[in-house]
DNA sequence: AGAGATTTCATTGTCGACAATCTGAAACAC
DNA sequence: GTGTTTCAGATTGTCGACAATGAAATCTCT
């Protein structure tokens, strides 16, 4: 039996959870100043659990806070981004050399059950919002199932991240969500018994969706982009 | 010129650090109780920015705090400990694959100042505290080196942990700060040209770290500790 | 005396008000 | 006209007091 942790009684995860999904879901603009007033009166709540909250959300990088001069939506340069899908490899990949003796039946249940919600929402086509959340899910299987609390941690603080960049780069385009195929691979290699084959395709996953977002990005003069610089296993 | 950023003006950041150095030296046991009050009154500030650092701290680890129940000073399983030295192996060999193309002769000397400092401060034996920072001074000069800010960002979250940590067990043993040669064979391996030999070696000088603490340690009833599992490129 | 209900008290969570700081524009000197 | 200074307005940072919660101590009933 698997229960839920039942919802935090305190205001400021409440609000945690509110904002992170505010912004995340891209209602707000990045880059754009939020002032605490606004907040705290559209919230109903005082501007202390709200402080504490935003404290909570600038330490995941969602937000940043400048001292005495305000609060800002963060914004993705495309360093910010390579930087996001290298450490995401090297984390995922370090993941899947945990978890990898530790699959068992119901853990490939698990799998099978995550992909099958995100290819029936990617087919349904309404709710894209919900299509990268369980994408992202799907990628939390390895996580999970490593047991490994610390790289767990790690994951959950970019996780938002990339929800978020997800979010603004389909606005942007208007592009349907993650395609179908890709993760027939994933899940395929993840299920199978060639390690070295799983943190290949991970890389090379993780390049495409790297290019694939770059390219369309408007910001052409940052030289943050290198293509190369192998982040798991290459360093031959 | 190298100019060292000014000293946040805020409270909550002096508050931040403050109390970061008095976890991490070791002046409050770990699992201790913090009561707000006892501690605004000592630090001679309000509640209100002592808690916004809390939940900066609590967010880095070295603080646990449990809604209405209290806050405690971060303990150590046997099994924290190895999710510390697995991550942190993952993390140092993917800065080392970032910042390898990067040593240039500046560079190399940048290492060689932190490796004299940190071989001054064992030799004369006070202040093992500073040893211990100098020890994970060395070691953050590849993080910086390659330039990867988010990764930067995740050693300098997992680093006071590991300055906790060294602190505590330093004191419980009694024994003198890191051993000189081990960092011999480092910086000469960062040095080197064999990145692969460098990567090598980081596993194994992480891994006897590991089992170096481990061993020593009192609980003796977890069997997190599982030495293999490699965390870096062993997946053959 | 012992188990359960109740009260008490310390501590955390929240609130509204005040002080410190930044931003921008208006006033001023050259 | 240009650059500097001053001053208002708004916003963030900080404070002291109050409400909500948890845990220990006290009380009650068998």
């Amino acid at each position: 039996m698997k229960l839920s942790p039942l919802g935090e009684a305190t205001r400021r995860d409440q609000i945690v959870r509110s904002l992170r999904d505010l912004i995340v879901s891209g209602a707000v603009p990045a880059g754009e100043r939020l002032t605490e007033t606004d907040l705290s009166s559209q919230m109903g709540v005082s501007r202390a659990p709200l402080r504490e909250a935003i404290r909570e959300l600038v330490s995941s990088g969602l937000l940043v806070s400048q001292p005495y001069r305000g609060l800002f939506v963060r914004e993705f340069s495309p360093r910010d981004l390579e930087e996001l899908y290298s450490l995401r490899t090297t984390l995922e990949a370090m993941a899947f050399r945990h978890c990898w003796d530790l699959r068992d039946d119901a853990a490939l249940a698990d799998l099978d059950r995550r992909h099958c919600d995100l290819v029936r929402t990617v087919e349904r086509g309404d709710d894209p919002a919900r299509a990268i959340e369980l994408e992202l899910a799907l990628h939390s299987w390895a996580y999970e199932l490593s047991g490994h609390r610390l790289l767990n941690e790690a994951w959950q603080r970019i996780h938002p991240n990339l929800q978020f960049y997800f979010t603004l780069h389909q606005r942007a385009h208007s592009r349907p969500g993650p395609r179908r195929d890709a993760h027939e691979v994933y899940v395929a290699r993840a299920r199978g018994q060639d390690l070295r084959a799983m943190l290949d395709h991970l890389e090379d996953h993780m390049r495409q969706g790297l290019l694939h977002t770059a390219q369309l990005l408007t910001h052409d003069a940052d030289p943050g982009i290198r293509p190369g610089t192998g982040t798991t296993t290459d360093i031959r």
